[in-house]
DNA sequence: ATAGTTGCAAAAGTTTTGCATTGTA
DNA sequence: TACAATGCAAAACTTTTGCAACTAT
């Protein structure tokens, strides 16, 4: 059996999230109320194109810019956001969850001694071989992450 | 550009761990005094061929096979071992870390529903189109998981 | 002795839960 | 007024650290 796989080359450029529109509307279309607290995590977390948060980061963010919100609820929030597609969380380390908001199909760089993720454009990487999933059982979803160390 | 991948469809069969040995070769060998401890966690983790485990699994093992020992020391023993290039730590899911007696290049299923990871074999799965990392940085490692729902 | 290592209690870090409060109809 | 949804303090869970006890010269 055979397979053709064309390799291109081509990392995200960022800022390519669905229009940050109003966030109320779409708060509102994903069944969410829009209270202040979500809206302002919303516009910081969508206003900016991609981004790969961790709850800490996110709370600390929302802090600094003057919003009174305690870091369980960016937590509810932010599991609330995936629930309902805004939001894709990834698991790159252990004891650390990391929320993308790029949802769509796509694949990342992780630089260990940074802590930083970088987007790779969803049609970039080829993923052949992958065997038959066990009986009783669907693929929801390959991941790759691709781990860099400092040369 | 042009590429041809063979696929095949091997799922590990277990129990390719190198020769289990007695473990007090092994854990010197790796730098390690064989203390009690050490030589009882290596057992369970490297008698039954490929596993799985996180800390706190392999705790619960150990208690009730009788011996004594502390969550802490298997988390700081688990280090040890992978920094002696005996296991390889996973990222599967926020906040748990797993560890795989396998440490050899290979890559995983996830079923989502029974936290379960099963082995694919390292020559099974090809990834093509890998853009070049960021300068100053090369490829450490590339992590591979199909996660997996009921059907 | 003593220099290095080990194992664990306690501390730190991360995530989830229970429920008083708020918001909506 | 009733009913559901929200936000957060507190609880639960996971991991790391500091140091007393132990080991091997």
């Amino acid at each position: 059996m055979g397979w053709h796989v064309t390799v291109t080359n081509t990392l995200m450029t960022g800022a390519q999230t669905t229009e940050p529109g109003d966030m109320g509307g779409r708060l509102k279309a994903a069944g969410l109320r829009p209270t202040r607290q979500r809206l302002h995590l919303g516009e910081l977390l969508f206003r900016k194109g991609d981004r790969h948060v961790t709850a800490e980061m996110l709370h600390e963010e929302a802090v600094s810019s003057g919003e009174r919100v305690s870091l369980a609820t960016v937590y509810n929030t932010l599991h609330q956001f995936c629930a309902a597609g805004l939001l894709r969380e990834l698991a790159i380390e252990g004891s650390k969850a990391y929320f993308d908001t790029n949802t769509s199909n796509h694949n990342h760089f992780y630089l260990e001694k940074e802590n930083q993720l970088i987007d790779i454009a969803g049609d970039t990487i080829r993923v052949a071989g992958v065997p038959t999933p066990p009986e009783g059982t669907i693929i929801s979803h390959i991941d790759v992450v691709i781990r860099l160390v400092s040369k």
